[in-house]
RNA sequence: GGGCGCGUAGCUCAGUUGGCUAGAGCGCUGCCCUUACAAGGCAGAUGUCGGGGGUUCGAGUCCCUCCGCGCCCA
């Protein structure tokens, strides 16, 4: 049906609507942004029809030019619509309708004329229906409807156990403001959020983004029976009704209270929900008005001044990117308003675990999967292994296969450690160290050392145990399988040789576990449990003075020519489809003099190590190629394979 | 529609302010019972770095553009 807003200079200004019977609920008209037919009407306000209320004419993206004529009646509330208008144009609220379904008895605020109120009084009570047929009637009478109403089919939405439409009833809520109607706090906030140091980088954007695209302050209040209370009661009036305006809050000193079981002060219990009495506030907080104050929580906020001030505000809040929007945010925001500060100086955000097809996870499309069958069968060190992969930030498919590898590497580290300690490798002091290749591998296990301690300062863990991995690897297959010889003693070395050899081997063990503590923490407590004393947890984080490497000198090509000569001779072995421990006649070395030199001073577990009976070397000269060349010990009379 | 991210070997992913012939693991192939480890070891093969254009002595990396995928917001 279509009726009549006056205009102010006397004008007749016409909207279409389907909710007649919420006109005196009217609070503004929209119109389409830059629509020509309205460039005059946008910013003056009109007056509704039957109640003479003067409501703003405004732009918004959400009217429809095609509907209607083009303008349209903004009421609190008819539609979800409606919300949106009134909460992002800032629109004033008079709600008519009551809980029952009815038209509340008083008019709302603005409807003051006689004439106004008389129509307002004829609609008191009525039903949505009988209203709408009422006020129908009344504008019939006042010539304010044009035309007769058309009948027009458009979706309603209905609560699924009743048989009327949903009506938007308004009620009052607790809120905490957040920016989102107050450009200078939007601004104070965007501004907590670039005082975090973000990990990645990036996830910053999603903060920004998310404060400056607020509208509408955050509602922390939910109608539900768990929770904890807000602590607040109200006066009762002569009827028992609340007198919502005159709130009975506690002194801070007795906090916490519930006020659904706490007597306020001045009153007796006996008088909860008498007239003249009082009642508790019977809402509670939303989960993530009480999860934004978790750094207080942990660090003794209010119970323990002491640790509180050591501990607050906190260093990380580890935490799926996916909620930046409420719970860092949140986090934030009471934060900024409790202590003027930001609750943690970094935020680490994950990414999320996708299902193997990468999928997001989820119960009702029933591709979960939950850890403690795959703790039972890769072993706890090897599930974290996979999940400490998993880079900052990054999503991850649920790869079992990364926990084989995990469980490979604990393995690994047991026999490596076992094999180790076996060989007499107990005692890691560095000055015991004597051999070139012995302080080369210290070298490059601080140069690990180092780069695993940026990574963790930057909170790239994923990084610290890719390197630690892949020298570990490496020092298996290479150091040990070069040193073993001489760390088992005998007489082809020297005993200083052999103390050099397991000293370097107790100094790296005992530098790997603590490097792996973080990621195996039940491998390496157990490993360190054998030969050291406490926790590894709270050993020391290494660092390169450990190693013993204060002043570095060590010839890095000692260790490189050695496992390059060895690896040459391996392939040789496997090209020949011969055992690794066949003997080798002869290996010949042509590279230049300084990674010659380097080999000279790790020939003998080189010979041991390939079980090589000689060694030539041969400096290069211009215009010949460096390589190695291996020549196998014959296997039988007509003569073995070389290679 | 806006914002952010992603696209590198069959798979999962590294690749740092542009710099040696683009890497790792898994998988694959071959060999080896070796005195820590066969639930292991050694060795080997594997690429249109999504497409196109540009800047540069030099681009997986920086810029533009297009395609595809994902997330958040509207």
């Amino acid at each position: 049906m279509r009726l009549a807003f006056s205009s102010q200079d006397g004008g007749v200004v016409e909207v279409e609507t389907t909710r007649p019977e919420l006109l005196p609920a009217c609070v503004a008209l929209v119109v389409p942004p830059g629509d020509e037919r309205f460039t005059e009407l946008v910013g003056t306000s009109v007056r509704t029809p039957l109640f003479e209320v003067a409501v703003p004419v405004l732009g918004h993206t959400l009217a429809d030019p095609d509907k209607g004529t083009g303008i349209a009646m903004v009421c609190t509330f008819g539609d979800t619509t409606d919300v949106t208008w009134w909460r992002e144009l800032q629109l004033d609220t008079r709600p008519i309708l009551d809980w029952n379904g009815r038209i509340r008895p008083d008019a709302p605020h603005g409807i003051e004329t006689i004439d106004g109120l008389a129509a307002y009084a004829s609609l008191a009570g009525a039903t949505v229906h009988t209203a709408r047929e009422r006020t129908v009637q009344l504008l019939r009478d006042t010539g304010d409807l044009h035309g007769d109403p058309k009948p027009i089919q458009h979706p309603v939405k209905f609560y699924e156990k009743g048989d009327k439409p949903l009506e938007i009833i308004t009620t009052r809520q607790w809120y905490i403001r957040n920016g989102g109607r107050d450009a200078d706090l939007r601004d104070t906030l965007v501004a907590r959020g670039s005082e975090l140091t973000w990990h990645p980088d990036y996830m910053r954007h999603r903060y920004e983004s998310w404060v400056e695209g607020l509208n509408g302050d955050w509602l922390i209040s939910r109608q539900r029976f768990f929770g904890v209370p807000f602590p607040v009661w109200y006066r009762l009036d002569d009827q028992g009704e609340p007198l919502w305006d005159q709130p009975v809050v506690p002194d801070e000193s007795e906090l916490p209270i519930d006020p659904t079981s706490h007597t306020p002060a001045g009153f007796d219990e006996a008088q909860r929900g008498q007239p003249g009495g009082f009642m508790g506030d019977p809402d509670i907080m939303d989960t993530w008005a009480t999860s934004s104050l978790t750094p207080q929580i942990a660090t003794g906020w209010e119970r323990d001044p002491d640790l509180f001030a050591r501990t607050f505000p906190m260093d990380l809040r580890p935490q799926g990117h996916d909620i930046i929007r409420t719970w860092l945010f949140s986090t934030v925001v009471r934060a900024h308003y409790e202590h003027g500060t930001v609750p943690w100086g970094n935020a680490a955000l994950s990414g999320w675990i996708l299902d193997p097809d990468r999928k997001k996870m989820s119960k009702s499309k029933g591709n979960v999967v939950t850890p403690v069958a795959l703790l039972e069968q890769y072993g706890t060190d090897a599930v974290r292994y996979w999940s400490a992969s998993a880079r900052p930030g990054t999503d991850t498919a649920f790869d079992e296969g990364q926990m084989k590898i995990g469980r490979r590497l604990v393995i690994k580290l047991l026999n490596a450690s076992r094999f180790a300690l076996n060989l007499g490798a107990t005692d890691p002091d560095p000055s015991l160290v004597a051999e070139p290749v012995d302080h080369a591998v210290l070298d490059r296990l601080a140069l690990l050392v180092s780069e695993a301690t940026t990574a963790f300062d930057g909170y790239d863990y994923a990084r610290a145990l890719e390197r630690t991995e892949t020298f570990f690897w490496s020092f298996c297959d290479d150091y040990l399988e070069l040193v073993k010889a001489r760390a088992y003693g005998g007489d082809a070395f020297a005993e200083a040789a052999t103390v050099s050899a397991r000293a370097a081997l107790a100094v790296a063990l005992d530098v790997l576990l603590r490097l792996f503590a973080p990621f195996l923490p039940f491998v390496t407590e157990e490993v360190w449990s054998w030969w050291r004393t406490g926790s590894v947890h709270l050993a020391p984080w290494p660092t390169p003075a450990d190693l013993g490497s204060e002043e570095p000198g060590a010839d890095p090509l000692v260790l490189t020519i050695a496992v390059d000569v060895l690896t040459a001779v391996r392939r040789a072995k496997s090209d020949a489809k011969q055992s690794m421990r066949a003997a080798v006649e002869h290996v010949t070395v042509r590279d230049t003099t300084a990674r010659l030199t380097a080999l000279a001073s790790v020939e003998a577990d080189v010979l041991a190590a390939g079980n090589v009976a000689k060694l030539v070397t041969e400096s290069v000269t211009d215009g010949v190629e460096p390589g190695v060349e291996v020549r196998l010990m014959p296997l039988d009379t007509d003569g073995g394979p070389t290679a």
